[in-house]
DNA sequence: TCTTTAATGATAATTAATATCATTTTAATA
DNA sequence: TATTAAAATGATATTAATTATCATTAAAGA
């Protein structure tokens, strides 16, 4: 599901100026963070990103730094997290089109898809119980083409 | 999602005669373990169910049973489990029609649904990918009537 | 430059879930 | 019904992901 509409430099001023407005501070430990998730593969977790940050940038950033920049940047919505059933986080950005996974149960295989008809289903169920949706998530369990 | 349409006993029997042509054995506490999922609230963690079946039955479960018997019945297809973003895993019993949830991030209530139109898209959807579906969890996250 | 306040990072703490292993129970069969 | 092999259980140790703590550093407005 990449690439993104916008470019990096764009994206990161506009989301820079925001976090300002909302009386947060920025730091370079975000910058690159985003830096990374905007270039690396989906689907990281807070390890991948403290590893790809280091090996890209020479940036060192604490686990725990992640982590909490992680939350915050779920809380802007700029980042979804994932679980495949492993244990582990993963984080994505949240900059394209909405989108959906299926995970193979056999070899932990993730395949992105986006459709119409769920996307428009899903904001009319909100609508319909008086939900305020701000996200969703729909994941498909079974076996990949090559695992059945 | 309640009532099921099966009685707690014709599921009982039914499910140990399936245990046990699989070579598996059965357990008093798998029995009210099951008896629990059945009669409770759905969405019941591992200590719920411990906590439950002692006071329901006084039967002594330990939680290292429940999670390895949680397991068990989610590879039998007859369990669900759920990630309502606390870090903990809870389960229900997978015998009404699919159905979804809801999570308000406010006051982490559950707000149970089912959409045909989402269902059979979603098997449209896996079938399009070649993808052998075995179960499909959406989750809608924002906030209910009563946090907006 | 100064000052306030938030962010960071090292690490301790927490805790959900799993692994281990001695003991008990199941269930098939003699 | 008694025997027996194999699986299930439960107490507890272990693992590992995530969060909390707190001293230090860095951001950003005055």
């Amino acid at each position: 599901m990449k690439k993104f509409e916008i470019t990096f430099d764009t994206f990161l001023k506009n989301f820079k100026e925001h976090v300002s407005k909302l009386g947060f501070k920025n730091s370079i430990q975000k910058d690159y963070i985003l830096k990374n998730l905007y270039y690396s593969e989906d689907h990281l977790t807070a390890e991948n990103i403290v590893f790809n940050v280091k090996r890209d940038y020479n940036i060192d950033v604490g686990i725990a730094t992640v982590y909490r920049t992680m939350k915050f940047f779920e809380e802007m919505s700029i980042v979804n997290s994932l679980d495949i059933g492993d244990g582990t986080k993963r984080y994505e950005l949240n900059l394209s089109l909405h989108h959906d996974h299926m995970i193979c149960t056999k070899c932990h295989k993730i395949i992105e898809f986006a459709d119409e008809t769920i996307e428009s289903q899903q904001i009319l169920v909100a609508k319909n119980n008086n939900f305020e949706l701000k996200n969703h998530v729909m994941t498909i369990y079974g076996l990949c083409h090559t695992c059945q």
